[in-house]
RNA sequence: GGGCGGUUAGCUCAGCGGUAGAGCGCCUGCCUUACAAGCAGGAUGUCACUGGUUCAAGUCCAGUACCGCCCACCA
């Protein structure tokens, strides 16, 4: 039994995405579309959803970067291939810190009058609300997740995979714990990389300040700073060994101001002579480029600073002051002592933590790091030899190869709680823990690390204590494509579907994300954890900046999708996409909450449902398949021509998708529905399903049926609940199937014909023509008209007749003579001329002969100018001997078609008299 | 300092060697039984600038200017 195919009174004139797209939404999971079934053929097509980080809501940014991957899997799974794409979301340490200290804040507390336990209870109920929020929004986008698969970085499997990471890395020699400088956020009192940091231009000083030579107190060297408190910590001052000024000076020492102590001269490549006084104060712990100094020459590293960004007691006589209140007072004391040379003003670019706001602080300390130098080398050898990754666009592969080739250790630890507690234990003899870094175990628990430490430390050790710091959020991250799929196990999903097929993400984590997945995959499964990588630009506001909290200017999607509908905001920011990876600008007014390119495209999905309530409303209940497909011999003009341009743009569209080209596809098909299909097709059948010619009537309705259908299904992938709820209508499965598991369309050459469409392109021109002069002639729409076409040529001839009842149709023509010659003139004519064709618009009556001569003449001019252009080409001689002589040949045709339908024109010109 | 994008109609953007395009906006008619969230018709451009290659250049090459990103930062 199938369901009543329902009346068009049913349908409402406006498509409502409101009421139809909660529903489609809830039938695709809970018939389970999308649930991957490893066991079942087909090739497979993985991916995994960048997790979105628990900290709220998704933005326009999320809506954009998880449409274009949802358009690529909704094909990819119509193409017959065996289609998983994972959701999960993201526990973000550091962010989701932020927001819980925040609140804590309001409330007059921090994060240690909680104590970590409470602490992370809190943050579980954060992420509970926050991730329900968020898979609700990934819902409602419609993308095509496998939510049987749903994962979250710290759930029970991931957090294994965690640990086992971990471990093996540790045991293979690449996880160790050292000192070293990192980038420390003296607000979250944490340790954060360098992607993590936030460059920010600050109108600051560079002091200039004397530093007495040690044998002789009234000379002495010039040196600058943007940080002068860092000068307690100084342990040399270092000039360029070439330069003449100070070559001497080598290996003398300064009498450190306000410390009194005697620091080193030393020389070293890296002072850039002609920079400033051409001397640097070098402070190894509190500097990078310093830091590699005082290694180089075996200088002392003094930290003056506390975790807080107070001054430690190095920092005498200053000692717990904040660091920039410490920095006034060094420099108030050079002033005072006569050593301050002088202070300019200085704009510099200051690394500012991320999330904490504040500038960091290179800071000494001891931390986990990664030793990622071989991974990071196998990724390269991999990109070399295999292109692989595949980046699309390609001009990613620079960004990613440079930043592998000049990685660092990866500091993996951050002193926070919300996250993966490190998997290292500390043993506790006589209720202390040793004071040696080095003294550790890892292991996979606490069980093993008791053991371990025992086998290592001895029998005294009384019981361990877990390292209180937890990993990068990028660690797990990193394990993703393979945690994801059940990793450490060699699962079912993990054989089917890895490495994955595509990653699709934001070239602002090319570093941050994607390099630690290929470099964590091709670690612990010997192989690159995707085989393309699509880099989505950037949706920017109204303006063409780019949408960020801090500015204030983001878009929210979800207002959008209230007024327009999924599949409207679906559309509109995919089709804005150019090639691959463009940014989109969207169109939108704050005032009024309105997006003129969402409301376009809520415009568009209107079209195809008033389109598709036509073609529904003249089947009289039939289905494509109750209809079947028309018989060859039936086909007229119009269908063959609908049924071209139907198998045309569809091979056009699959070699689109087939190369992420996913806004040309989206704009192919826009306008294959709405000026073939709904201009002209539908327009041109009218008369046939009003008539009484059976056949010639169920022709129509067949192919209607099988375009419709076809259109549908080709634009699914974009625009996934429209096309759902018609074809629903259209096929009337009864819910039995969906179209997102339909085959997609295939193009079948055999029905592409150029000659046809070219043909049928005559036939347009001529229709605009007519319609041209009639509004030309001021004629009200339903006023009918005369209609001559006149031309010599047989074959246009023939093509105008077959077409006559088109013609005639649509542009009211009561009467219409395609002729080479008439036999009488008519006196009063308005004329337009499309190829050699002069069509011809008798008038009766009063017209006014001055309005037609104007447009006569402004045709003419039209044409001549053109005409212009190509004859000065033709009487170039070196155009005649050097261009491809097809082209010449081309342009003699196109000049004599010009001349003659100025000639026919200027004979109309010349009997209007 | 290095690198990557961009500069085409009022706005947002296509086009990437042979006659300047789309959507929105604008103008003129139309509520023509699919659609006024629509239909028909129309107007609109020194294709940033300067050179070069070519018979031919928004289209290729070089440089310049401006806009926007990314990376690295000289203390």
């Amino acid at each position: 039994m199938t369901a009543a195919i329902p009346q068009t009174a049913d349908l409402p004139s406006q498509y409502n995405p409101f009421e139809t797209e909660p529903k489609w939404q809830r039938f695709w999971e809970e018939k389970g579309f999308y649930v991957a079934d490893p066991s079942a053929p087909g090739d497979p097509f993985s991916m995994v959803l960048p997790p979105p980080n628990v900290t709220g809501n998704l933005h326009m940014g999320h809506a954009f970067a998880f449409t274009l991957p949802d358009v690529v899997t909704r094909y990819k799974r119509m193409r017959g291939y065996n289609v998983l794409w994972v959701p999960g979301t993201d526990h973000a340490s550091i962010a989701v810190h932020t927001i819980l200290e925040n609140q804590l804040r309001q409330e007059g507390k921090s994060r240690f009058d909680l104590g970590r336990e409470a602490f992370l209870e809190r943050a579980w109920a954060w992420k509970e609300q926050s991730q329900g929020t968020i898979k609700g929004q990934l819902r409602r986008l419609g993308l095509s997740l496998d939510w049987s698969r749903d994962r979250f970085t710290m759930d029970e499997g991931l957090n294994r995979a965690v640990i086992e990471a971990f471990v093996r890395l540790y045991e293979a020699g690449l996880i160790y714990r050292g000192e070293y400088l990192v980038n420390w956020c003296p607000a979250t009192q944490s340790a954060v990389s360098d992607i993590e940091l936030d460059d920010k231009e600050v109108k600051g000083h560079l002091w200039h300040f004397r530093y007495p030579l040690a044998a002789d107190p009234k000379q002495y060297l010039v040196v600058a700073t943007t940080r002068p408190e860092t000068m307690l910590g100084d342990t040399a001052v270092a000039v360029n060994p070439t330069d003449e000024r100070y070559r001497h000076l080598i290996g003398q020492q300064i009498k450190l101001p306000i410390k009194d102590r005697l620091i080193p001269i030393i020389g070293d490549e890296y002072v850039d002579a002609s920079f400033g006084s051409g001397c640097v104060k070098i402070t190894p712990a509190h500097d990078p480029n310093d830091f590699e100094i005082g290694k180089r020459h075996h200088l002392p590293f003094i930290n003056i600073l506390n975790k807080d960004g107070t001054l430690n007691e190095n920092g005498d006589p200053f000692t717990g002051l904040d660091r920039f209140v410490a920095r006034k007072k060094v420099v108030q004391w050079f002033e005072e002592h006569g050593l301050l040379e002088k202070v300019e003003d200085y704009t510099h670019t200051v690394p500012h933590s991320d999330r904490g706001g504040v500038p960091i602080e290179p800071l000494l300390s001891i931390q986990w790091f990664c030793d990622v130098s071989g991974m990071a080398a196998r990724c390269l050898e991999e990109e070399r030899l295999n292109t692989s990754p595949r980046f699309v666009p390609e001009r990613w592969t620079k960004v990613y190869t440079g930043w592998l080739e000049k990685l660092r250790p990866w500091c993996i630890s951050r002193q926070l709680w919300w996250g993966h507690q490190i998997p290292a234990w500390y043993p506790v003899i006589e209720g202390q823990i040793p004071e040696d870094p080095q003294a550790f175990v890892v292991a996979r628990h606490e069980q093993e690390a008791l053991t371990k430490a025992r086998e290592k430390f001895g029998a005294e050790v009384e019981s361990v204590q877990q390292d209180p710091d937890v990993l990068d959020t990028w660690f797990s991250s990193g394990l993703w494509p393979f945690s994801t799929l059940g990793w450490p196990d060699e699962t079912e999903d993990f054989k089917r579907y890895y490495p994955n097929s595509l990653m699709s993400t934001g070239f602002d984590i090319i570093f941050f994300w994607v390099a630690r997945m290929t470099m964590m995959g091709s670690q612990f499964t010997g192989r690159i954890p995707f085989k393309d990588v699509y880099i989505n630009g950037l949706v920017r506001d109204e303006h063409g900046a780019k949408m960020s909290k801090s500015k204030g200017n983001g878009i929210d999607p979800l207002e959008l999708l209230d007024k327009y509908g999924t599949d409207a905001l679906r559309y509109a920011l995919v089709k804005e996409v150019v090639g691959a990876g463009q940014d989109v600008r969207l169109a939108y007014d704050r005032k009024t909450g309105e997006s003129a390119s969402v409301e376009a495209a809520r415009n568009f999905a209107n079209k195809i449902w008033n389109a598709s309530r036509f073609v529904l409303m003249n089947l009289e209940g039939q289905s494509p398949a109750q209809l079947g497909f028309p018989s060859s011999e039936h086909l007229e003009l119009a269908d063959r021509w609908i049924l071209s341009r139907l198998h045309s743009t569809t091979a056009q569209v699959i070699q689109e998708l087939e190369t992420y080209g996913l806004g040309e596809g989206a704009r192919l098909l826009y306008s294959l529905i709405w000026d073939d299909f709904c201009d002209w097709y539908i327009e041109l059948v009218k008369p046939r399903l009003r008539g009484e010619d059976i056949t010639s009537k169920r022709t129509a309705q067949q192919v209607l049926a099988t375009v419709l259908e076809s259109i549908l299904k080709l634009l699914h992938p974009w625009m996934p609940h429209i096309t759902e709820e018609i074809w629903q209508l259209l096929t009337q499965t009864a819910q039995a199937t969906s179209i997102a598991v339909q085959p997609y369309p295939e193009s079948d050459p055999a029905w592409v014909d150029p000659v046809l469409e070219q043909e049928f392109a005559l036939v347009i021109q001529t229709i605009s023509s007519l319609r041209n002069l009639r509004a030309e002639a001021g004629l009200k729409p339903n006023q009918s008209i005369t209609a001559i076409l006149l031309t010599t040529d047989l074959t246009e001839q023939s093509i105008l007749t077959r077409a006559q009842a088109y013609i005639q149709d649509l542009t009211k023509a009561e009467s219409l003579q395609i002729t080479g010659s008439l036999a009488t003139e008519p006196k009063q004519v308005a004329a337009g001329v499309v190829g050699t064709i002069q069509v011809l618009m008798p008038l009766a009556g009063l017209v006014d002969l001055e309005a037609l001569r104007v447009k006569l003449q402004k045709d003419i001019a039209k044409l001549e100018k053109e005409a212009q252009g190509i004859r000065s080409r033709l009487e170039n001689p070196n155009f005649i001997s050097k261009a491809n002589p097809e082209v010449v040949q081309t342009n003699r045709e196109q000049l004599a078609e010009l001349e003659a339908q100025m000639q026919l024109l200027q004979v109309r010109l010349q009997k209007l008299g």
